[in-house]
DNA sequence: TAGCCGTGGCG
DNA sequence: TCGCCAAGGCT
């Protein structure tokens, strides 16, 4: 067994990672040229999200937008539609104002300097490194979670890589690795051998290229490294959403609102629902019957205290789960009527009588989720919401959206054909297909 | 620094 | 079912 020293190691590390790079490179639509802007999107894309998730939104991205300047100019809705599913939205919204900086700043050229390109929104440390290194060669690291894995394995390094000043250590060890000119093909290697060989479970250490000077396996350790703190477990929270069928002009369509600007799924559009809760959300929702009252009377109060509708919610839907990083969402769907004369609270009120408000004369026997939304209206003539107690979340600003269009557009009745044009995160779209399902069968 | 920000696959 | 993980960045 020879002992090499540190700057031996390197060298050897550079010359078989690159040798096995070269025969083993996957074929993947951003490396079919070094094209700044297509390298640009390509790692956007791959932030935190598998090659395999990314490749067919690559293509149909760099259909639609070939340019930097095609995507300047593009309206939002279209971007955010070519990245529904792919989670992390606000990747897509500051790519495109990255591409406006391109337009604005650089004539439309990519910048080709290591400040302008981490100047672009959405451009942090590694993703610098990868359009540097990839598009034009320039000999600067890209580390991710591949490479301080697999640099955390080679050298036996203990720290943990959870915290960014592991990333920035790892960096500076990086870059007196790349070998002379190779910038390009070494870091794509270091990233391809995390994610082919030196797997974060069980990485495949017999087929690795540089598995003989690799302190990790030497002693033993390939499993127990890297270090990584635990991350902290989602939160729970309890909703209830509506699927408010439209009458009138609006029949056969589904009412949808349009996220804030900012935040959770921004710009994204939804089926309104809000928050119960916890305390008696753990009740209601353990109950046998779905069609708990206090829940129907939960949403239907948000729609006329936030957006000045009156709905009836008619039946159980489905629930649904749905986990983002840190939040998991336990959903209630309720059919829901809506009130044909769009009935604000306000002109509830200057009726003044039960007998005039279209949601008086329900017949209480059919169901107990008439008699809510019989008790709602009655509410309206009081002013006095008895299931507020059940909402435990603030009134979200949906005015302050800059991408409406008017002030009284955030919420919208839609035909099925409409999702083709709409950005809806992935819980909202499986709701609304299965939706659609259940009305073609009826 | 630590929390926010999606989604799907896998053991 | 559960926890971890995947080519991170922003605040």
């Amino acid at each position: 067994m020879t002992q090499l020293s540190l700057e031996q190691k390197k060298e050897m590390y550079g010359q078989n990672l690159l040798e096995w790079y070269h025969h083993i490179q996957r074929d993947l639509p951003w490396r079919k040229n070094h094209d700044p802007y297509r390298i640009w999107v390509s790692e956007i894309m791959l932030q935190q999200t598998r090659v395999d998730t990314v490749i067919p939104y690559f293509n149909a991205f760099i259909s639609k937008f070939p340019t930097v300047k095609v995507l300047a100019e593009a309206p939002e809705e279209e971007v955010l539609k070519c990245w529904e599913g792919l989670g992390y939205y606000s990747r897509a919204r500051n790519l495109q104002a990255g591409a406006k900086m391109v337009m604005e700043l650089h004539h439309g050229q990519m910048p080709t300097t290591k400040e302008e390109v981490a100047a672009l929104k959405g451009v942090g440390p590694y993703t610098c490194g990868a359009i540097m290194s990839i598009a034009y060669n320039e000999p600067i690291p890209a580390v991710d979670g591949n490479v301080m894995r697999v640099i955390s394995r080679f050298f036996a390094l203990d720290d943990d890589i959870a915290k960014p000043s592991t990333r920035i250590k790892l960096e500076k060890l990086v870059e007196t690795m790349i070998p002379q000119g190779q910038a390009r093909y070494f870091n794509q290697a270091l990233m391809e051998l995390g994610a082919l060989i030196c797997t974060p479970k069980s990485p495949n250490c017999l087929l690795c290229p540089v598995m003989e000077h690799c302190e990790a396996r030497l002693q033993g350790r390939e499993h127990e490294l890297p270090i990584k703190s635990k991350a902290k477990k989602a939160r729970v929270e309890y909703r209830v959403a509506a699927i408010v069928e439209g009458q009138g002009e609006h029949a056969g369509k589904v009412l949808v609102r349009q996220r804030p600007a900012e935040g959770l799924l921004a710009g994204m559009w939804e089926l309104p629902h809000v928050l119960v809760a916890d305390e008696q959300a753990a009740v209601l929702y353990e109950s046998e019957l779905k069609e708990q009252p206090e829940l129907g009377r939960a949403i239907a109060e948000e729609l006329h205290t936030q957006h000045g509708l009156l709905v009836r919610p008619r039946q159980w839907f489905c629930d649904q789960d749905h986990i983002f990083s840190h939040i998991r969402w336990n959903m209630r769907f309720f059919i829901a009527d809506s009130d044909p004369e769009q009935l604000t609270r306000l002109e509830a009120l200057e009726f003044g009588s039960n007998e005039s408000s279209p949601l008086a004369g329900i017949n209480a026997d059919e169901s107990n989720l008439q008699e809510v939304a019989a008790g709602l209206a009655a509410d309206g003539l009081k002013g006095t919401p008895s299931s507020a107690a059940l909402v435990a979340e603030k009134p979200m600003d949906y005015t302050a959206n800059e991408n409406r269009q008017s002030s009284k557009n955030e919420l919208r009745f839609i035909a099925q054909k409409d999702m083709d044009s709409l950005p809806f995160p992935n819980l909202f779209l499986k709701i609304l297909q299965k939706y659609w399902q259940s009305k073609g069968e009826a």
